[in-house]
Order: structure tokens, then sequence, then C-alpha cells
DNA sequence: CCAATTATTTAACATTTGTTAAACAGCTTA
DNA sequence: TAAGCTGTTTAACAAATGTTAAATAATTGG
């Protein structure tokens, strides 16, 4: 039934931890396989997110509603996981939206099927933490980024970690992920040295 | 041996997790307490972080020297966990330095030690999981306050979340955290209502 | 292919924050 | 108490980013 091709999947989770191919077996039949077409939405703003995506086509993003305006506060790179974390971790409604920013093949796994995981298989509860402890330290360093340093060299990194975004993901994306206004970004591009 | 009052730790902990007594006492052999002078260093730079802390009494800081200068980039809260994460998860030397901003007591659990308890209780894997998601949850939090708020709401939600670090943090430790300058931080303060 | 939409750029001006330098205030300790 | 710290404030000017509005470019759907 589920012959798909995980091999980005798998890809992702050798690099945490040692898995055979049983351990890895475990999660596939719990695993979802659904297509969004660009602008799509994955987790809309007041649900409650109980299901977590891979990206194994396409690019997601996270968004907030502040005054009115869609504020995109995260881009997830391709192969790599995504959801509404406060809300899927809280069970509370999100305040966050997730939406397609291209058109995407994600492979679902609901939080109910990720529990059973993390309570029958401590292989698997040891993957999620080693993911998570990476995502923090990701984010810890964007915070960094964010304190020391200017949007030139926030964008002259992102550039350099995402080359393959650059042509994917529109400015505005990019700028509200940089924390600094479309127009902001195009005169900051402007006025760069691009070495 | 070990008859050290460790409360506050494990109402930490029971905010994450059921825990019987039983299950909480398999860290306490492991855990040494060590007692820090303001200013003294818990991690310094180039040390790898085997080990993390605690704050039973106190204030720790998280900087890094950029050029040539001590960018604050978190404040420890009381009664909460602090290492220097990045080098703690790859155990690569720490750019980071942690030191004290007032005197502390501080519970130290090596890393051997924690994979220890990861190793031999699923439910101390479990716990480790929750809280750094829960880290990961703020940080999220933290960065959508620096791309969607001015200083003087991010400081506003500071003084409000952290009441009790007004008065004993120096507000230059806490205008690096909020990323901006301690003169600007200044400034801010003058010309804000204080309703 | 055209019209409509979406994405990006530009520019003038406003606001926020940074920079530099100095003053001031409160402690500590010789 | 005086001298030297550390922490905080102030002010003038500079630089970065925001705001508003419009023009231009690229993409999409009929």
């Amino acid at each position: 039934m589920n012959s798909h091709n995980f091999t980005n999947l798998q890809e992702f989770i050798v690099r945490y931890i040692e898995f055979s191919e049983t351990d890895f077996r475990a999660v596939i039949p719990y695993l979802q396989i659904i297509r969004l077409k660009k602008g799509e939405v994955f987790i809309a703003e007041g649900e409650v997110a109980n299901r977590i995506a891979f990206t194994n086509k396409g690019y997601l993003r996270v968004f907030i509603n502040h005054d009115g305006e869609e504020i995109t506060r995260d881009i997830t790179p391709l192969h790599s996981f995504a959801t509404a974390l406060p809300s899927f971790i809280t069970q509370e409604p999100s305040c966050e939206v997730i939406s397609a920013i291209t058109d995407c093949e994600l492979f679902i796994l609901s939080k109910q099927h990720l529990e059973l995981l993390y309570d029958n298989y401590p292989k698997w509860e040891r993957l999620g933490r080693r993911i998570i402890e990476d995502m923090f330290v990701d984010a810890q360093l964007r915070l960094n980024q964010f304190i020391t340093q200017t949007a030139e060299v926030r964008y002259r990194y992102f550039l350099k970690r995402y080359p393959d975004m650059m042509h994917e993901v529109p400015l505005k994306y990019i700028a509200d992920y940089l924390g600094i206004k479309l127009q902001s970004l195009s005169r900051l591009r402007k006025n760069m040295e691009w070495y």
C-alpha cells in the first residue's frame, strides 16, 4: 500500500541517530502523503495542530496575522519537519498559519501516531529529542543574529545557508524572515556588493 | 550525603511530566551543588560544555564575545536550566560564555550522567524532550517579537514576564537581550509611559 | 497574446536605533 | 573621606530601517 519513496526522510533521520531499516519501518504505516498547491494552507489559524509535516517537495512558511498583515516568521527548508509547534505541543488553537509557498508534497504524521511511536520505540523518542534540540540551536543562532548583526549580514547568511530558496521564495517572505520590510530588503540588495 | 533541598527542581520538573518521588530520586546521586560569586564563569569560551545547570538561586547570563565586546544573548530565569546548548549538544568548544550575574547556587548534572538517565529511564528522556520543546517555543516567541515588535514592546513584555529581574539584572544585559544598545534602552525608558 | 494580478523597485521623508562622548550617581575600599 | 569602580543617563549627530506612494517588472489565467 505504502510503497512510496521515503529516501529523503530516511536520510534526514540518519543524520540524527543510527536507525535500522526496521526502526524506520515503524513509522511507515502512519505516514500519509498529501500534496498542496502553492498558497494552500496546511495548518489554519485557530485550528489545533495535531499533525506534523515532512517537506518531501516544496517550501512551507509559518506566518502570523499581525495587525491584519501576514508576517512570515519562518520558512521551512526542503526535507525537514514543520508544524505549528506551540499548538502542536500545547494542543491549543494555533495563532500561526502554515501554508505552501510552492507546490508541496508532504509526509504527514499525526500527533497521536507520533506519541504512539514515542511510547513504543524509545529510539523514536530520542530522535524526536535530537531533532528538537537541533531546532532550538538553530533558533538561538537566529536570535544571535538579530542581536548582533545588521539586516544585510543576516541576508547574506540566509543566502549562503539556503541558496535554493533564492529562486523559489518571494522576497516579501525573506524580508519578513529577516525582520525587515520588503522595501528595506530591496534597498539593501541595491546597495550590496554581490561578490 | 546529598540531603539538600531540591524542591525548586522538583517543582520545575512536575510542570512537564508526572514524576514519582522514585523517578526523581534517580538524578540525586548525580547532582553536584556549586556556588558562584557574581561575575564568575560557569562555561568558558573554548571549553566544551559537558554539564548543565539548574539555577536554584541567582541569575546566569549567556554571552558572546563580538568584536571584543560582550553581548548578552540570554538571561537564565530563576529555577530553570542553562548550559551552552550548541556545545553541549555537539561537544564542540563553546563560543558562548555562561557567567553569574548575581551570586548563584547551581545544581549541576554532567552530560555523561544525563545520558545515563536518558538511557536507563525513558521518563527522563521524555522530560528532556519536553523541556527542550518548551525552550524552543520560547525562542520562537522571542523571534516573533524581534520580527513584529518594537524594542519598547519587547521591553514591556520582558518586565511583565520577568518582574524579578528588574532589580537584579543590570540594564546593560537587558538591553543586549532586547537587541538594542544600553543608551537606546535608557532613552526608551525615559520616553516610556509607566502605567 | 493580452489583461490582470503579483512581485519588485524606487524615492522622499519619518522614525528608530546606533555612535560617541561626557556627565552623574551609587558603591566599594584603600 | 577620597579615589576609583560600575551602572545609568543625557545629548548631538549618524546610520539603519520604516512609511507611504508610485512606477516598473514578472507571472498567470483567460
